[in-house]
DNA sequence: TTGACATTTAAACGAACGTTTAATACGAGC
DNA sequence: GCTCGTATTAAACGTTCGTTTAAATGTCAA
């Protein structure tokens, strides 16, 4: 510990900050922007009112950076865990996209609470969108279109339209994101709990269900 | 206007109400309940501050207001439209009751504007959930979850299990939703306008899309 | 015209907000 | 030990917030 004392007081430096981005993921996420206060943020993270101001600039700035450092990647994470659970087929097919897909994000690598306020603050800028939304909107939802686009391309009939391929891999995302979405929808009108076994029906239905809708353009070879 | 005095100064009392609720809702939908004050809602409807908490009471009983007496009643019209759109075929099936949803969400009774309001609002309690939800919960999304269920039950081979049902049935709402709900999304990665020509392709879509999702109970009826 | 009631108004309230400041604390390098 | 630069602190800043008040205005019945 005296080799390296530059690193003990950057950790020193970084501790405060990284336990206000904790503190502000989880109270953005559970309440929305506007009705946390920075007080309440540096309450939480055990620290000074103007710890914010002085490691973020702003409160906006904070919620930007919370998007930057722990969203995209988390976001990384489950494309990531997509693009190699469906390299792992030896050969593509519709089956194996929906399925990798799906998997990545109802089962994928987050704790069920990480989940939950990912989808949350995602939620939040699909409402209302901010800054933050160009930010994901580039870093991760266009790629992820795209790729799911090439996908679909790949093991689709050739002669199957763009627009038609668009619409598709849309639906797709559809299911996968509304059945996080509305989880407390759902969980409220069924009484089902989000637990192992239910996710995975989820996972079984979803990849049934957009199989069957991409079947429709791709009667022989979709399992 | 001398007969029905009465009448008159009723009238003028619900103009500065209603005005405030037509305002409210439109800067409500735009901004987010926490990011509209009540200084900018009154303004809007030319009026005086106090106005608010005159006729409402608080802020808070305003919001709710809006959702009582603006999005009840659109969202009553557009489950009608299903419900007769659905009636008026003379044989149920399931792709009767999948194209009359779509219809009725996608190019039902109302403007696009008030389509957008209407979405933009009920996105922000699905993501952040207040009393209103819980109205809103109760008075349209059960029943029209119900409804489908048994629309569903009819059409649908009598041996499937209630489990396999909810799915269904949750799935077909995800398509009529998301596509309302993720209109910027899609129109920034596609390019296309929700317009008219637009709005029939994507009924078509999430007809066929989903009539085949559901095929895979159901191979024999569903055209 | 007068009196009772409902609505609108201007002004102010205290509280909470995001942000700034200036002083203090503290570890790293000389 | 001293100094420099970074981090933390308590306090205050000016603004805006939702809400309240009390007076003014308007409306209709008697």
């Amino acid at each position: 510990m005296i080799h390296d004392q530059k690193t003990l007081k950057n950790r020193k430096n970084e501790m405060t900050r990284e336990r206000i981005l904790d503190e502000a993921e989880i109270l953005f996420a559970r309440k929305g922007y506007h009705a946390v206060s920075v007080r309440e943020i540096t309450h939480a993270a055990s620290c000074n009112l103007a710890a914010v101001n002085y490691h973020f600039g702003n409160k906006q700035k904070l919620y930007l950076e919370v998007f930057r450092s722990r969203w995209l990647p988390r976001a990384s994470r489950v494309h990531k865990c997509f693009r190699e659970s469906l390299a792992a087929n030896e050969t593509p097919s519709p089956n194996a996209v929906v399925q990798s897909l799906a998997q990545a994000f109802l089962e994928g690598p987050m704790t069920d609470q990480e989940r939950k306020r990912h989808h949350q603050l995602i939620s939040g800028e699909l409402s209302q969108p901010t800054e933050a939304f160009e930010l994901v909107a580039d870093q991760v939802l266009r790629p992820l279109f795209n790729n799911l686009l090439d996908d679909l391309r790949t093991v689709m009939p050739d002669e199957i339209e763009e627009e038609q391929l668009a619409l598709n891999a849309f639906s797709i995302l559809a299911m996968v994101l509304y059945f996080n979405l509305a989880r407390p929808f759902i969980s409220r009108f069924t009484g089902y709990t989000y637990d192992e076994t239910f996710k995975a029906r989820l996972v079984d239905h979803i990849v049934e269900f957009s199989l069957n809708g991409l079947g429709a353009n791709n009667k022989e070879n979709n399992k």
